[in-house]
DNA sequence: TCCTTGACTCAGA
DNA sequence: CTCTGAGCCAAGG
């Protein structure tokens, strides 16, 4: 897949991500399954590492975007390798997402809805 | 070209 | 529900 294709998908991901409203989160699988596939890729590839990929653009993305609305399914915040601990709990907390002692969030609860296909 | 790693996920215990 | 382990395909060294 080249270069070019793959800012094309970051540029959807980072779309996407913006239209997560404050207070909400969603995780990487889920922004990946609203988008379509890059060109190029089969379905099964996409299925596999999509998520990784939406991780990938949340590394790259500009400051506009509200990556730390993005997290795990399992409610959790994921940090690239190395990268120390951000804030990325204290911004939530600060938009109104609650965590629990574990720093998990309740996905039942705050997982955003999706694009409400407006 | 080969080998390692990856802002993940799902199934099984 | 929580903890472990395997797997997914591509990018980067």
């Amino acid at each position: 897949m080249n270069p070019a294709s793959r800012m094309v998908y970051y540029a959807e991901v980072w779309e996407m991500v913006r239209q997560i409203p404050v207070g909400r989160v969603a995780t990487y699988g889920q922004i990946a399954s609203l988008l379509y596939p890059p060109e190029g890729i089969t379905p099964q590839a996409y299925k596999a590492f999509s998520p990784r990929w939406v991780g990938g653009a949340m590394a790259a993305c500009p400051d506009d975007v509200p990556w730390q609305r993005v997290i795990n399914s399992q409610g959790k915040i994921s940090l690239r390798r190395g990268e120390g601990q951000t804030n990325q709990r204290e911004l939530l907390e600060a938009e109104g997402v609650i965590f629990d002692e574990r720093e998990r969030v309740d996905l039942s609860r705050f997982r955003w809805s999706g694009p409400e296909n407006k």
